[in-house]
DNA sequence: CATGAATGAGTATTCATTCAT
DNA sequence: CATGAATGAATACTCATTCAT
């Protein structure tokens, strides 16, 4: 390990972060999440500064700080944006999915949840593990899983051919298992095989649990 | 300016360390991680600087650099440390455990994995997930999660009245739902209530995959 | 704990660098090369700090690492910037010299090289010595030493009035004596007297080797 | 540049080194010096530790600061053992050479003060350069200084065949010349043939320089 | 007497953040 | 409004030196 900066530990500034209501402001907002997962992606967690992502967004620091009005804002940011995709990505190809029977919308939701085989979700591989404990508040954490449990079970409702519809509890769990354990695995392992294995055996294990009746 | 040895000027100095050379070290590393656990319990992550842990130890940074040579070798021993406490548990508890039905040693086995009403881990809670985050070397989270592994595995080879012996694959990813889950579950819920729901529900689905035929 | 940039508290900053970028960088880094030799003659080469020269510049250390990545870049370009000087002076005052006889060039050559009775050489001094022991690229030497040398060979071959002209290696060990033993005499001697004693002793060895043919 | 470590300013203890009194002491001053060297040579001037010296040794740090009060007194130990060899050499090979030409002694002279083909001198290489430098004490190198021009004078005074009896001055230059550009060139050529080349005209010059009278 | 564990001041370097231009 | 130069607190790590055993 490294000199390791600095981190302001009190809040630095309270400024709301701009909204980007104009489509310029969009764009540039894309361009330092694009500028971001380069930066990740090419150097590792430890080049990732908010001096780096500026630069190679082609702004300068300032005006990055017009945008996020701090690191772990920017940090945020980024996680909401892949969870945004995410959730989207479920909504479109598991809930709205006619004609699905209950094991195919599982499959999907897992291939989607645990990031395996879908490059629709650019942004979501191994590092946004190490990524989110970098943020602080615990309330990020929070809604970021509430909201994804939520699409879960929104998912898992949308089933109706399933025998036992299952309890809250039980999707939480399934859920939980899903996302705790695919962090793990792409913590442990950098290969992709050990990975797909995981989710073959994950997927039947949760059709297990779904196909029998939740505890009361 | 001259260096003025064996006069520490503010360091508390509570716990002077015993002489001789072997027990000393054993009882000097203890006590830096005891520190270590303070400071990180108190203070959070940010404040777990080398300086801070060897004050809190009571000793000085170059003598906490004799007993780990970086910050990053003082990390890994705390997991290590942690881990060893874990593995000694599982073997005691769960393996040695005798005329204990199949049932009964999985609910052994998922309280000291989850660390759930578990008090004899003492270091082992749900800051160790950021901690392990800081560790660069890979190696390191492969020969860790390797250990366990295999504790598992024995644990549940030890078990003669299990109707089917589950596969390698399954053992595996039931502990990576269960390892990961609980990281996942901790850091996104501080009250002991959701992560003990958790668990109650986590066993009931381990017993419902164990209790039929692993895939071929 | 928070971050208050452009509120120095004890920085004296006696010295408000310009504004336009690049003579303010140009100033600047002029402004460190003072700081640097005043800290260095007047507390040796010990306090010689990166910080110690940001503060005596009126800069944090911050912005001095703008300018110098490193400390060996900082004593490297300081070098340069000494060797520049030098170089200069030679081309002005020895090539660039109508109507000077051979006796006359080699004197001025001389003097500039020894750094004696040359107050146009502000950074050239003893300590220069030391501080060369302290760059760790060869390669500085070697550049540095090349160009003073090619200085030398063009300030002789200007000199028509030659009786023969020396070969390049006698050119180099008359250089490698002079500017070797300077500092060694500097090294040893603190005081001017033996220096220009022996500088008027060198300058006499100079003229009676060059008034011989080279070995062929 | 690594972190420099803390270099002690004023002067650490006054206690005169132990001297070499015993045969057993003398040993251990050899033996010390010989793991200096090692060290020096495996792995250069930045691991050259007190702690690395005496492990190298088989000592402790303890016992080598019976030896030497400070890693200065190690540092002009070390040197003054290596004048010390050197010196011995010139009165060996030099003054008390029977029926050798003035052309032959200096021959010598320069070959021993230059270290060039002289494996009686181990210790004395490049290296010796760096660490002159790293001694605060003036004294120290006034010291080593005025003896070896000391050798340098007897010698010459020994050369009854010499034409013109030289000054001291003259001698004094050409040792500074010899002494001063050999560091020069050490400092800058690594290889062995230029420092050769270069010895070679340099003996070329001083016989030139010997063969004409001095200057009054 | 020899040991070597302990000391701690001191160093180079980073980087989130600000604000004058 | 965008810029990017300047800030400086904070951090990991070293190593000469001491002295209790």
């Amino acid at each position: 390990m490294r000199h390791v900066a600095h981190a302001p530990v009190s809040a630095p500034r309270a400024k709301p972060l701009k909204r980007p209501s104009q489509a310029r402001a969009r764009f540039t907002v894309q361009a330092i999440y694009d500028a971001f997962v380069r930066i990740w992606q090419a150097d590792g967690w430890e080049r990732l500064t908010t001096r780096a992502v500026a630069l190679e967004t082609g702004i300068s620091v300032g005006t990055l700080y017009e945008y996020f009005p701090s690191k772990q804002a920017l940090l945020s940011g980024y996680v909401r944006h892949g969870m945004d995709v995410l959730l989207a990505a479920i909504e479109k190809q598991v809930v709205q999915a006619k004609d699905a029977s209950w094991q195919e919308r599982l499959h999907h939701l897992l291939r989607l949840t645990l990031g395996i085989d879908a490059p629709e979700l650019p942004y979501y591989d191994a590092r946004m593990l190490a990524l989110e404990h970098q943020i602080a508040e615990l309330k990020h954490h929070r809604r970021v899983h509430d909201e994804i449990l939520a699409a879960w079970t929104t998912a898992l409702n949308a089933c109706a051919d399933l025998p036992h519809p299952p309890s809250a509890r039980t999707v939480q769990t399934l859920f939980h298992s899903a996302f705790g354990g695919r962090r793990y695995v792409l913590l442990v392992h950098a290969d992709d095989a050990t990975a797909r294995a995981w989710a073959v055996e994950l997927e039947r294990q949760c059709q297990l649990v779904l196909s029998v009746p939740s505890r009361p």
